[in-house]
DNA sequence: ACGAGAACCTGTTTGC
DNA sequence: TGCAAACAGGTTCTCG
């Protein structure tokens, strides 16, 4: 989400909502009430970032909500920033759509038209996505956001803080890890590559974890993000970025998805193992990870 | 109160 | 080849 806000803003900061096209009545929850009305006309001021929540601040002191859920995605079209002129081809070529079909693709549920002639469009075919509209000053009392831990690229997330967030957890670390309580915004990837390069066992139970080990995981996860991010993020599939390119943080996993491959730390001989955990794939390395 | 599993929904991949 | 099961980046609800 962080590559997707990053991608954004330098299109969309000081637009203004020219037309949104609202192309059905939920996504994982209903839209709120007079949703396009409340955004058209508006300015967007910044855009921030939560957890994995996407916030566009607006000059009526209303905040857009978005997340992507797993398949959601913002496909950015319109004018070209540098050029000043209409997209290339090319560039249609990278997005993968026809010039007319921006916007009329399957799933393409919600169009934002801005007044330079931009256009960003929400697809998201599984709709576990979500949008909202909340008051500047709600946003920290706001459901979504109530208990959210802390950033984990912050100043408040370090092994400190590990230390007192785990202490009591009986969960193994990697259930806690995907605990946005814990930490806000790790997701399956990023837990996993986190405590493989922290080489801590995805099995281990959290309270084990403070101490030297704690002191490994923070800086990890930290790093781990860190690579994602200025990789361009980790799109599989379908979840691309906003100009239609790949991420190439993928191309990075030491073991996401490397199922019966070989670990890659330095003199290492493990394989890359696949468990599940509370529902979900965990990939490590049951050699160099304890 | 906590933690595991199901549910939400659609598309793609895998296995018989 | 065809069909069904398994699986997918996340969050929230229910159940024990």
């Amino acid at each position: 989400m962080e590559t997707v806000r990053r991608a954004l803003e330098p299109r969309l900061q000081g637009r203004r909502f020219a037309r949104v096209d609202q192309r059905r009545p939920d996504l994982r929850f209903p839209f709120p009430d007079d949703f396009v009305a409340r955004l058209t006309g508006r300015t967007v001021e910044t855009l921030r970032r939560r957890a994995k929540y996407l916030l566009l601040a607006l000059d009526s002191d209303e905040v857009l909500v978005i997340h992507l859920g797993m398949s959601g995605r913002m496909i950015l079209a319109g004018p070209d920033p540098d050029t000043k002129r209409q997209e290339t081809a090319n560039f249609h070529h990278q997005a993968g759509r026809a010039d007319s079909a921006i916007g009329e693709a399957p799933h393409d549920h919600v169009v934002f038209d801005f007044d330079d002639g931009t256009r960003v469009v929400f697809n998201d075919h599984r709709r576990f996505g979500l949008m909202d509209l909340v008051g500047q000053d709600q946003l920290e009392t706001h459901k979504l956001f109530v208990g959210l831990g802390p950033e984990p690229l912050g100043n408040a997330f370090s092994h400190v803080y590990l230390n007192d967030a785990l202490r009591a957890k009986q969960t193994p670390i990697k259930a806690a890890l995907l605990d946005q309580r814990v930490v806000a915004g790790i997701g399956n990837i990023y837990a996993c590559e986190a405590l493989h390069r922290s080489a801590i066992s995805p099995k281990r139970l959290a309270r084990t974890v403070p101490g030297v080990r704690a002191a490994r995981l923070a800086p990890a996860v930290k790093s781990v993000l860190e690579d994602a991010i200025a990789a361009g993020g980790s799109s599989l599939r379908d979840y691309v970025q906003t100009d239609g390119s790949l991420g190439y943080f993928q191309h990075a996993f030491a073991v996401y998805d490397r199922e019966g491959k070989p670990c890659q730390r330095p003199g290492c001989d493990g394989l890359i193992q696949r468990i599940v955990q509370s529902g979900r794939s965990t990939f490590y390395c049951g050699k160099c990870q304890r």
